[in-house]
DNA sequence: GTCAAATTCCCACTATTGTGGGAAGACGAA
DNA sequence: TTCGTCTTCCCACAATAGTGGGAATTTGAC
């Protein structure tokens, strides 16, 4: 699983964690709806100021966030 | 201070403390020389696998580097 | 099943990341 | 000073991050 794939699955799971749709975290992090689809897909990857508006929109540490990024494409790495 | 110039202390400190060249950073992460002075120079902001692989290269973990990053963006605002 | 809300997909486009190579400048040691 | 190493600056360019809007599809509640 590559960087972009693992931070888009992290990504959904803390949006439905916190409760917010594509659109509502869109408006909270300053980014296109669209976009934080194409994120969540695994299509895209974020940059740093992208991840740091995420992660204060979703109220995470943004190392955290990063860190489960890592985690996720550990977690595929050991089969699942 | 934005979050690539804060991202360029980080770095550089890192890397110094390392004991490695730009050069040498490069090889270890796989990015031109030239875009390593890039962002030490906070002119340009990396993307997320460049996070990653720059906190590989550094052994660092990667959310690590990036809360240094916040700390570093959090002191300045503070007055220094 | 129906309906509204949520998400994905499509278009085109702009801005920025990252490559590639080389020349110029800065730095430290002898 | 002189030499070698490290870093910055310059060029052009390719790849991808991110915008903007709208249509098609999926999803879940009722």
């Amino acid at each position: 699983m590559d960087a972009a794939a693992a931070f888009g699955r992290v990504l959904r799971r803390a949006r439905r964690r916190a409760g917010l749709t594509q659109e509502q975290l869109g408006l909270e992090a300053d980014l296109r709806r669209t976009y934080v689809s194409l994120l969540e897909l695994g299509q895209q990857q974020p940059s740093l100021t992208t991840i740091l508006k995420l992660a204060t929109a979703l109220q995470h540490q943004p190392g955290e966030l990063v860190d489960l990024v890592v985690s996720e494409m550990e977690k595929v790495a050991n089969g699942n």
